[in-house]
RNA sequence: CGGGGCGUGGCGCAGUCUGGUAGCGCACCUGCUUUGGGAGCAGGGGGUCGGAGGUUCAAAUCCUCUCGCCCCGACCA
């Protein structure tokens, strides 16, 4: 953006320093504040706003596909836990614990939910009798706590809000079958609504969730060129119901273990859309999940309050009558330029400006949150038009994204190319891999970029492994991550 | 957990090297004039300088210890 076009000062520039653009958004359009608690953050009444629409939109989906919502508790005695011996230890050095109630020291420490596999799996064991209980479909949207080291708000927090769901089947490929519908739940989702492109994949044995059978997962660019992991939905196998006991006597009257999966997305999501679609005036929100879809902001003059606000009001009515989601800037002490930055930075599509030309010429002015740009809207199209525009918003900003990473997705043969990119550029690098988890790890320590994906449409190419040339049946996706 | 940076009114900072009892911008409060891209003028309120100890006639400033936060890496959504 040109300086002289940059009305919005209070935010660092994202080419300037992306981290410090991140918080500063976070901050400026009131998503977060920080407390005295490291990696504790308040999601703030406008972050939240964003967080409810979210869910709103993935709820609604998750119910479609026949979940249902359940609460289960945040503790989780040590024992159980400690069931599955893989999941354990992926999750020890990140467990806080409760050792005490009131003056009273515990028998047994409570760990303050990671995940919900233990609590949930020592459940179903109860309810779990015969193949006519299957499968079971649940899921809950609760808080989450793991003890990060470094933490950013959204993207790492010690305590998070998420939805998990947790699924029980008869067979392995009702449960393979259960985990790919998910993915797909998600990568609809995240596509149109939120409007981020995504790369579905698998993910490595060194990267799958602990005590999975397998994990999938979407994964999406950043536009500082880091990938994110958007959502996950893990194949549990029987591992989680061999620890757990949870068994039924199926059709032929044998007895046998279920089959289970459980997957999620978080809060991250909204750090998602931060760095998908912000600029350097701040926040831009997809009109899907943004709190106030239109801003009218009236421009005051001589005698306004007769003849501007009454049209403001009028607009506001009819816009709130076909379901949209309209605030009038109202306040008197703030001229209306500052009011335009102070709802740029806050992401709001789509902004109304009305003063006495407009009043007289029946139309109002409508500024485009993602584009800057201006039009005229003749009021008799209101109803038309405003959602349209939005519609055409949604869509622009999918598109944009979606060019952003098709330009920084490389196919590369050359590890030294491979190395180069990572270093300058970032991105999405699809490179041939052999399978070799030490492959993967030295290109690790060599890259810093992991293995985000193996894709889930495998092109059969056949090639040389980008770090050792041994043979490779597929390309994967590389990238450096959040 | 390693490396770097920073803690001074609500926010952003100066002052620290060279000790002398705290200042600037924004925000806030009052009034008037304003309002089409963060309005102007006038007046005003607010900080024991992250915390503890020490040196000194005197500490934001020097010394010791400590706590916290941010950024970059290793581990994780």
């Amino acid at each position: 953006m040109e300086e002289k076009e940059r009305f919005v000062t209070e935010i660092t520039p994202k080419s300037e320093d992306f981290s410090r653009w991140y918080t500063d958004v976070v901050r400026r359009a009131e998503l977060a504040d920080y407390t005295t608690v490291k990696g504790c953050m308040v999601i703030r009444p406008y972050g939240y706003a964003t967080w409810e629409k979210v869910q709103e939109c993935l709820d609604r989906r998750i119910k479609e596909t026949g979940h249902q919502n359940a609460y289960f508790p945040m503790f989780i005695p040590e024992s159980l836990l400690k069931k599955e011996a893989e999941h354990v230890e992926g999750f020890a050095p990140q467990v806080a614990w409760v050792t005490q109630g009131g003056d009273e020291q515990l028998e047994e420490r409570l760990a303050i939910r990671p995940t919900s596999e233990a609590i949930i799996c020592s459940m179903y064991s109860k309810w779990v009798r015969s193949w006519r209980d299957l499968p079971i479909l649940i899921n809950q949207w609760v808080n989450i706590v793991r003890w990060e080291k470094e933490t950013r708000p959204f993207l790492r927090t010690r305590e998070f809000l998420w939805q998990e769901g947790h699924t029980v089947h008869a067979t392995e490929k009702e449960a393979e079958e259960e985990t790919l519908k998910i993915l797909e739940v998600y990568r609809d989702f995240i596509e149109n609504d939120l409007a981020i492109p995504l790369i579905a994949g698998l993910k490595t044995e060194s990267e799958k969730f602990a005590g999975a059978l397998k994990t999938y997962a979407v994964e999406a660019l950043m536009t500082d060129g880091k990938a994110l992991q958007a959502g996950t939905s893990h194949h549990l196998g029987q591992h989680f119901a061999k620890a757990f006991d949870i068994k039924f006597e199926d059709k032929d009257q044998k007895m046998k273990y279920a089959w289970q999966t459980s997957w999620g997305v978080t809060t991250r999501l909204v750090g998602a859309i931060i760095m998908t679609h912000g600029d350097d005036s701040g926040l831009i929100l997809p009109p899907k999940v943004a709190p106030i879809h239109v801003i009218i902001i009236p421009i005051p003059a001589a005698g306004w309050q007769k003849k501007v606000l009454p049209l403001v009001k009028e607009v506001e009515r009819r816009l709130k009558g076909i379901e949209l989601r309209v605030q009038a800037d109202l306040r008197e002490v703030y001229s209306p330029g500052w009011k335009f930055s102070e709802w740029e930075m806050r992401g709001v599509p789509l902004r109304l400006e009305i003063g006495m030309k407009e009043v007289a010429e029946k139309r109002a002015v409508a500024v485009r949150r993602d584009t800057g740009a201006k039009m005229l809207i003749s009021l008799v199209d209101l109803e038309k038009e405003i959602p349209l525009l939005l519609a055409e918003i949604q869509n622009s900003l999918f598109k944009k994204a979606k060019k952003f990473l098709q330009d920084n997705t490389h196919t590369v043969d050359d590890y030294d190319k491979f190395k180069e990119i990572i270093k300058t550029k970032g991105g999405f690098i699809y490179s041939f891999w052999c399978g070799d988890p030490q492959c993967e790890q030295k290109i690790k320590e060599e890259t810093t970029a992991t293995i985000r994906a193996l894709p889930l449409k495998p092109d059969h190419v056949p090639g040389g492994c980008v770090k050792c040339g041994r043979p490779s049946a597929q390309r994967v996706y590389f990238a450096k991550a959040y």
